[in-house]
DNA sequence: TGTTAGTGAGTGACTATTCACTTATATTTA
DNA sequence: TAAATATAAGTGAATAGTCACTCACTAACA
């Protein structure tokens, strides 16, 4: 499951400014820039530059530099919210288990399409009407109606509590807090995450 | 101390684009703005259009709008970060108590700079050498070393993870998935950062 | 009278996007 | 198979607009 899931769109590793269909390297340049900076921050000048094509190819390859940033965040968004999703034919435990541990391997395979979502998702929201967010609560949800979760929070609110064990983690390392890759925390956080989910 | 720390700084409430100093009408602006969009997406002369301002103004007040988000960032950060320290003199699940909910109140007391910060602070990482995280990681390193909670994660991974069961519901409000007061979640906020640090 | 608050037109640098053009690669036709 | 043709990849100078910021100026005011 994750094996397809990182295989799907974008190269994530060999791709740099010098190999690699120019295509793939616009998008690893925009992704690099637009973590370190910000989507607004960089000009397609600078992106081009760091890319090695002209400007002019941008525009073949996508119809605006808004439509190359929504491109980016739809790829990562979708992989992200198939990982959450299908996990109710398991028990609670193995579900969260198996989310952690691919979230974990995703964002160190491929750090700066994680990092590009995880800093602006919030800026397309309704990119889809689902997400790794509704697809957690609808996990959530599932498990309280069937009396394995308790059931005083709204699930959306238990599910972004939960979720926020993982992400702020992630967010720590974006901010270079931490720097071990995020698979070393898998089984604290398969933990954590249950213990916020029953002590509800 | 809560109370304390809202009124120091810019004005929370009261403050439109025809009350309050010029000043303080600006930074009203550059928070709402900032929040909808980003801070390189927004124009000074949006800026001062929505403060009700000319756009020379901002000059005498700021240094440049870079100065302005600075200025901005460099308050809330600041008061959230006096918010998470001090609390070694009372037990863990005390201070705990204490921090979220002046957290919780803050937020909802004012959103927009509770926000700001939330979205942009990884821009401004070492603004200050402080900040909440550290303030949380040395609260939970002190509580390590005195056999309180587990040892097994580094204490500023295990305050990472605590600190997102609260502000991954903040981002989620942001995201304007809860509309809520983040007030209604200070005792199950409680629970829940307990139970992820004495889980670990 | 000196200081601060406030204005808004002006400036040069920079922006995203276009377009006429060249080169490479398929695809079709003779 | 070879020539002819269509399509795609790639260029970079040109364009019209926007940007942050300045400055000479006026109004309030202590």
């Amino acid at each position: 499951m994750l094996d397809e899931v990182i295989d799907r769109g974008i190269e994530a590793r060999g791709v740099t400014a010098k190999d690699g269909t120019a295509k793939a390297r616009i998008e690893r340049a925009a992704l690099n820039l637009f973590i370190k900076t910000s989507i607004e921050g960089v000009s397609t000048k600078s992106l081009s530059t760091l890319a090695g094509v002209s400007e002019g190819l941008l525009y073949r390859h996508f119809k605006s530099k808004d439509d190359l940033a929504r491109t980016l965040m739809f790829e990562i968004h979708t992989r992200l919210t198939d990982l959450v999703r299908g996990h109710t034919d398991q028990s609670l435990d193995a579900a969260i288990g198996d989310i952690v541990r691919d979230y974990a391997r995703l964002a160190d395979e491929d750090w700066a399409l994680f990092a590009y979502h995880l800093l602006y998702m919030h800026r397309f929201a309704g990119i889809d009407d689902d997400s790794p967010l509704k697809a957690a609560t609808d996990l959530v949800s599932f498990n309280q109606s069937a009396g394995r979760l308790p059931n005083g929070l709204a699930p959306h609110v238990l599910a972004s509590m939960a979720l926020g064990v993982v992400l702020q983690t992630a967010q720590s390392k974006v901010a270079g807090v931490i720097d071990q890759p995020l698979s070393d925390f898998i089984p604290y956080w398969e933990r954590a995450v249950m213990a916020v989910l029953e002590d509800a």
